[in-house]
Parts: C-alpha cells; structure tokens; sequence
DNA sequence: GCGGTTATGTTGTTTTTACAACAAAAAAGG
DNA sequence: CCTTTTTTGTTGTAAAAACAACATAACCGC
C-alpha cells in the first residue's frame, strides 16, 4: 500500500509535494489502524476531532432511527475522507462510520490542519485551503443525494441515482459499492419493492443488471 | 439595519471586532444588492465565486427536475449565508437561490477570504477557520435534513422536520418560515395529504397550529 | 365592504409502496 | 462437492400516498 500515492490523489493532500507527506503526517498526528468488516469506528452521539481517511477497503456512514430503520447515507471509498464536519464543529455526530469490508483508515487531528503550525510546513497553508475544498465538495455530494431522495417514485430515485453513478464512473457500464439491502437503504425505498421495479426496468428496455454491475441504455429520462 | 451587528452573529464573522468589519468588508470586496419577492439570485448551472449573507428578508434553496418537481431544499434567514460551497468548487450550481421576500443581501469574494490578504488585516486567519466551520456546520444541516428525508411516512417527516424545529427555537410552540406548499415541497410529499395528515395528528393531540404557528405536545415519539 | 386571489383543508379514487412469505440463485465454508 | 447461509427476485395483499376536485378560509387591492 502505496500511503503517498493514495494521499496525494485525496482531495486534502491534493497540490502537497510527496516529500513532504511524511513530515506533514507526523505535524498532523498521523496514525493508522486496521479494522475488522462491519466494525463500527465512530457511533452515532461520539465526538471526534479526527478526520479519517480511508487507505483500503471502504466505509458506509450509516443513520438508524428509533424503530431500527436503517439509511445509509453514503460510502467511502480508498482515498476519500470522513467526519471532517464531525472533527471541525465538537458537536456529537449525527451518523455512525461503519467498515463495510476490511479497512486500514489513516487518522489526522483536525485542529492541527486548521491551525497554522510552528515547525512551520511549506505546505500548511494549502492544507487549508483543501479543508475548505474538502467540506464544500462533500457539501455539493449531499446536495446530490438530497436530490435522489426528493424524487417521488422509486424509479426515479434508482435512475437518479444510477444515472449520477454511471456519470462518475465516465462509463454507460458501471459498478455499485451496494448490495440490494444497502441500495435500498441507500436511497430509502424497500427492497422487495425495488427489486421489483429494476426487473420492470430491466423489461421497459431502460437499463440491464447483473447483481452489482448496471448499464444504462440511451432511452433513460 | 445594523450591519455590524448583524455580521458578529454571523458565524463566517464571529470573533472579528466591531471595529475591524468595515475594514474587512472593503478587503473581502463586500457589496451589497436589493432584490424583490420571488427574484432568482443564483439559477442552477450557474458559476459564482461570491458568498451571500441575508442581511433582511429570507431567501429559498430549491432545486427543480424535468418535470417541474420542486423541492425546497433550504430556508434561509437574516444572517445566515448561502453559496459558500458554490464559491468555493469553481461548479455550477446544482440549486437555485430564490427570495422568499424582499430582501438586502450582502456578497463576498470567497478568494479573499480564503487566501491571506496583503494588507495584514489581523482577523484574516479568524475568518478562514470561520470558513471551515461554516462549511461544516452547513454540511450537519444537509444531514439533519437527510434525516427528514429518510423517514418513510408523512407522519413522520412531519414530526422528525417540526420536533427539530421546536429544539432549534427552544419552544414548544413555534412558526416555521413555510406555507403548506413549501413544506411539502420541504418535505417531499404531497400537500394535501400532508394537510390531512397534519389534522390527523392534529385530532390524535399530538400537536396544535394554526397557520405557520405549531405547539408539539408532550406525546411525540 | 366587496370581488378576486391565494392558501388551506377535506374527501373519494387511482396508483404506488410497504409488507410478508417464499422461490431461486449465488456465495461461503467446510 | 455438498450443505448452509446470504442475496436476489417474485407475487399477492394491505396500507399509504398521489392525484383531482372541490369547499372554506384568509388575504389583498380597491
């Protein structure tokens, strides 16, 4: 696992020169811990003032309310952070950070981004600046599911939401990180009746599937 | 209007002396503009590098699909901002920013107040930390509208959004800045059966209103 | 105060979703 | 390879939401 490489296409190191990396770490309180599948690294009500990033494996931000129903309000992929808002406002989180898979996070104090420091890193002042980046674009990113979940039917929100993946992804064929459940979860609809609906989907011509993997066809709305 | 005042409220200028904002206003390239009822001040797709601050009046985030759906994403009031994530990505806007009555705005260039400025101005560094915790801040209220959102009744999108209203004014009873219709379009569901619910609710003795005025009583779930 | 306009509430019908139960397919683990 | 577990798909029914149409109430300009 190449840590530099990884932190140099991650949206806060982004500009920083790979030599510096391991300084900064070390100004930032670097520290990395591995986790099991399905560990729960920050629980809803936990405060943290750490920004995690992820260097393997992938984590679902999660929500559950009083009668056990679950939303997965997005997922984390190798390079992407998590609990910036989190770290920068010592309120107690809204949501749970839940490894979806085996992962190796890279933990950073958020304080010491944000604060110029004394040894005085060349590079402090862009890590600001990423801050600022960072929070606006996952800002626009929940913006984005918002628009998902204001869609009426749950075939708007599947093509909504395939539509903006098949667009990330820069490909008509594309991979979800959800399973079924997750998915469902994910843009708050039920499951069965989701299934369901893909099949129908499937049928209209819109899109074909195969368990994780989707492409679109041209006709979509 | 008292602007200054207005701004120490605010949280992109808390910290900063009374006396120094007129100064900072000038270096952050500060202007202010009148707009009437229902102006469109940002439309999507549009690019802006400046952040606005209601100075009176109240403005509406929304956002529009294909066909004609509306959803009202946000309420904004006096001395609360909008855009700071627009002004800081260099995308195109993916809501609309509308008055929702007449309004004085105040708009910032979000690149002065990012990078250090040459004059030295001594609240420079308070105001990029602000920033940050502005942008964090907007980025929990995405959340806590997700979690209205995610709820899958009426009912109870209904008690999450007007129970968390009732917390933000600390008071049982309390005005929401929507008519029937923006509510739903808040909330994502249809009006008049939000209307109906709302009197369900009303006759179960979970809650009292009239008009824009709730009184949540004790029983809410 | 009066007519026009807009906002809100009510009701019945149609459409959609949630739920439950189960079948089939795929993955996991010896 | 076979068994067990998990995931995905299917179907019928009950519940809920969307829709449409209208009644009533508040608001606005004159």
């Amino acid at each position: 696992m190449d840590i530099v490489r990884i932190l140099q296409s991650s949206t806060l190191f982004s500009g920083t020169g790979g030599d510096e990396i391991p300084h900064l770490l070390q100004c930032l309180e670097g520290r990395t811990s591995d986790f099991p599948r399905d560990y729960t690294i920050i629980d809803e009500g936990d405060y943290s003032d750490e920004i995690g990033i992820v260097l393997s494996g992938s984590v679902h931000i999660t929500r559950h309310d009083f009668w056990g129903n679950r939303s997965l309000v997005a997922n984390i992929g190798v390079g992407e952070s998590f609990a910036e808002a989190l770290a920068c406002t010592a309120r107690p989180s809204e949501v749970s950070v839940i490894t979806a898979e085996q992962c190796t996070i890279l933990f950073l104090n958020v304080h010491k981004v944000i604060t110029s420091c004394e040894h005085g890193c060349t590079y402090h002042h862009t890590l600001i600046e990423n801050m600022v980046r960072l929070l606006s674009q996952r800002n626009q990113e929940l913006m984005k599911k918002i628009t998902h979940l204001t869609k009426r039917s749950t075939r708007e929100k599947l093509l909504s939401y395939l539509s903006s993946e098949a667009q990330r992804q820069q490909s008509q064929t594309f991979t979800i990180p959800f399973d079924r459940q997750q998915l469902a979860d994910y843009l708050c609809v039920e499951r069965s009746a989701m299934s369901s609906e893909l099949s129908k989907m499937q049928a209209d011509g819109i899109l074909d599937y195969q368990r994780r993997e989707f492409t679109l066809h041209h006709e979509e709305v």
